[in-house]
DNA sequence: ACCATAGGAATGAATATTCATTCCGTTTTA
DNA sequence: TAAAACGGAATGAATATTCATTCCTATGGT
């Protein structure tokens, strides 16, 4: 154990940063190499080319996410606690992890992950569908399909971390409660309206 | 005037095409060459380098948006009918030019923009500004910062029309109704609340 | 024949990857 | 215990590939 970081976490930081900022073509191996302060050759010796490199930053950032998300998860709360659930762990990890959140997003659809990365990333997708088919049994959230319901949320909350990553906006407590009841709201079925 | 495109079309429509699928870096001259049918030099006669080339589809791609949001935009009508033109505007523009769209919104911060290119984007962005401005007055929409209740909106309908691009979901009018309903509750003021 | 337009091979710069060498801590030997 | 030998980690210059851009030839319209 050392007190400082190893070579290969500080190629993954790097890298993580680089990707999330310029994208994958958009970042060079010497690129990283500079920033992560080791020579181009070292990182073959940790990940086999480029593409290694990516799909075991992609895995290990939806693993986190994964783990941050069901961690604790209200099993018999209510579907509303469970939303509540699920977007402080979107939140927690964003903040923890800046760089990752918006690196996994950007990238979960690019053509260079391979199969195992994609299976990862499903099998995320997979938890947040079973959770919004119950929902809709229970009449609380809007019968669409649940990829839309998916992308309504997560589409507005990773704009917002967007502007927040950037520095376009400060994130407050207050701000970070507005907008997940903003996000419930789009979702969820209203009792009575006008 | 010819009854197929010119060439010059054919350049921009492959360009537009494969940036918004592979992103500016992974989009090789040669790749657009192919894809428009048309010689490689062909291409720099009608831009002078590739930048120059993503700066005016960009710019073209945001007037177009811009037009088709401020055409007949109903100066006088209630917030939640602005509303709903804006995101009629969004959907017409998204469906004529399911390309343009997405890529617009995926290069909006990208750092080969010129500042011209930033510009337009501004002022399209500034429309935006107003109108959350107005309504906020009013009190039909909640009182967050006009720039998180944009990602909110834009955040989650680029992310369902991601979908459609992709072909993983099929929109119907009743679908987009209810998505223009659910962004709308994202977004506004609700009288009565349990 | 002349000019504008198009094409795509040629060029040089940039990039991913490799590899011969250096460096450094550990083990062996006297 | 000190010196020598070793092994694997790290390096960055060298190589092979890919890319943006140029340039010269070909084509077609007038």
């Amino acid at each position: 154990m050392e007190a400082t970081l190893s070579k290969r976490d500080k190629i993954v930081e790097a890298a993580l940063s680089l990707f999330a900022e310029r994208g994958y073509d958009g970042t060079t191996v010497p690129m990283i190499a500079d920033k992560a302060e080791v020579g181009t050759g070292t990182i073959y010796r940790y990940f086999e080319n480029k593409e290694a490199l990516v799909n075991a930053l992609f895995q290990d950032c939806v693993k986190r996410f994964n783990d941050v998300v069901k961690r604790d998860f209200p099993d018999s709360g209510s579907v509303r606690e469970q939303f509540q659930h699920v977007f402080h762990g979107m939140v927690r990890f964003a903040k923890e992890n800046i760089h990752g959140f918006y690196f996994v997003d950007t990238h979960s659809n690019a053509r260079y992950l391979d199969p195992e990365s994609r299976e990862s990333f499903r099998q995320l997708m997979d938890f947040f569908h079973a959770y919004a088919a119950r929902g809709i049994q229970q009449g609380m959230i809007r019968p669409l399909q649940a990829d839309v319901l998916i992308a309504i949320v997560f589409g507005a909350f990773t704009k917002v971390f967007t502007l927040i990553r950037a520095g376009k906006l400060t994130e407050t407590p207050e701000m970070l409660r507005q907008i997940e009841e903003s996000c419930w709201d789009a979702v969820s079925v209203h009792a009575n309206k006008e």
